[in-house]
DNA sequence: GCATATCTCTAACGGTCGCTATACAATTGC
DNA sequence: GCAATTGTATAGCGACCGTTAGAGATATGC
């Protein structure tokens, strides 16, 4: 067994409560004193078991889209159809974003907002982050489009920027207070977005998600 | 004439420069030797103009909605088609979002989402501002219905909470380096949701828009 | 028992935060 | 000219920032 003495804390609880209070707050608006005080520990023991501020950050952004945030990479996966991956996609981000026993929204979208110039390499990261989302979503839909599930002149990009979008303002609205019921229909007005398979690309409904 | 010292720049000038600073960064990352060194001026110098950072941000973010964001209730009061209304909002804030001589995105959208909780009265006064926002596009929504423009079983809240966070949606895209073309094609994709006026109501399509 | 290893606590580091006292500069009124 | 007034520059306030040294606590190995 490992010699010294024992930890007194559990570390993955730790991980756990830091990643709500970023969530909440965001990377720079998080104090290692709101840290510490929501955990329950002192700021020496946080510092030997994470090493430091921007290390805990990454290690609960990490453990957060393993967790609360893999339903998106779940419903694009697991739905073969594109359609009703993103139908799929918008109606679990309704629940996963208003759940009365979490931070309100996404801690991909939220966590570094506004930041300072020193943690820019922070906002970054979540930026690349964001982009492999909207790459994946676009990737979705430029597959259905060769599989003749939607019509072949389908703006691939177009329609991914548009459904990140609506991510991103239903993390807003739910962080402003929306409730479930109001982002669920949020994400249904979105659907109206989708191209119908009968167009044919001159149909005008479906102009923005065609070139 | 008014006695002493003059002051040695134009208080309009370092507002606009102020605001400039705010928008980009945010109210809590936004710290006074930030300011102080944009605008060119001391400490003292802004505290005499400005009272404190907290003025400051309140006067700044009164003359951006005055200036930059005015469009919104622009587009709201001179189009008298409900429909037209929206669709300028959005068109006008896919430029506005994105302009290459501004900060990008809405500064009433960003400039408080990760705040520290001693600055959460400032959060919450954006917050409600957007409310205001959003309410006035559902007044339009409301009186549009009224007016036999929209069916009559619209349900006025979802539809202009669906755009409000297609707002929150471009201007989170335009801080992720959107193209001002991706931006519109968001708002023309959000269009699609507009119920059409041949619905009765019972119309699929129109789904989300109706109770 | 004792050496060793590891964690925790108190206290404090240098740096930056928002903000301001004080001294000096520049103007008007007379 | 000189008093009065107001802005600017330097320098520093107390508070908090992220972080860590050093001392004490608690385990294992033998």
């Amino acid at each position: 067994m490992r010699t010294g003495r024992p930890r007194s804390f559990d570390r993955d609880e730790a991980l756990e409560g830091a990643t709500a209070v970023f969530w909440e707050h965001g990377y720079d608006a998080t104090s290692i004193a709101l840290l510490t005080s929501a955990l329950g520990i002192g700021a020496p023991s946080l510092y030997a078991a994470f090493s430091d501020k921007r290390a805990l950050f990454l290690e609960a952004l990490d453990r957060y889209l393993r967790t609360y945030g893999a339903f998106t990479e779940r419903a694009l996966a697991e739905e073969s159809n594109a359609r009703a991956a993103v139908e799929r996609l918008l109606r679990e981000a309704a629940a996963a974003y208003s759940r009365p026993d979490r931070p309100r929204g996404c801690l991909l979208i939220t966590a570094a907002t506004n930041c300072s110039p020193q943690s820019a390499d922070i906002a970054a990261r979540l930026r690349e982050l964001r982009a492999v989302g909207a790459r994946t979503i676009e990737d979705k839909i430029v597959a259905a489009t060769r599989a003749g599930e939607l019509p072949a002149h389908t703006d691939a990009h177009a329609l991914a920027t548009f459904y990140a979008a609506v991510l991103q303002g239903m993390s807003a609205q739910a962080r402003d207070g929306a409730a479930k019921t109001d982002l669920e229909r949020i994400a249904e007005a979105a659907l109206q977005a989708w191209p119908s398979a009968a167009s044919d690309g001159t149909d005008d409904r479906a102009g923005p998600a065609h070139k």
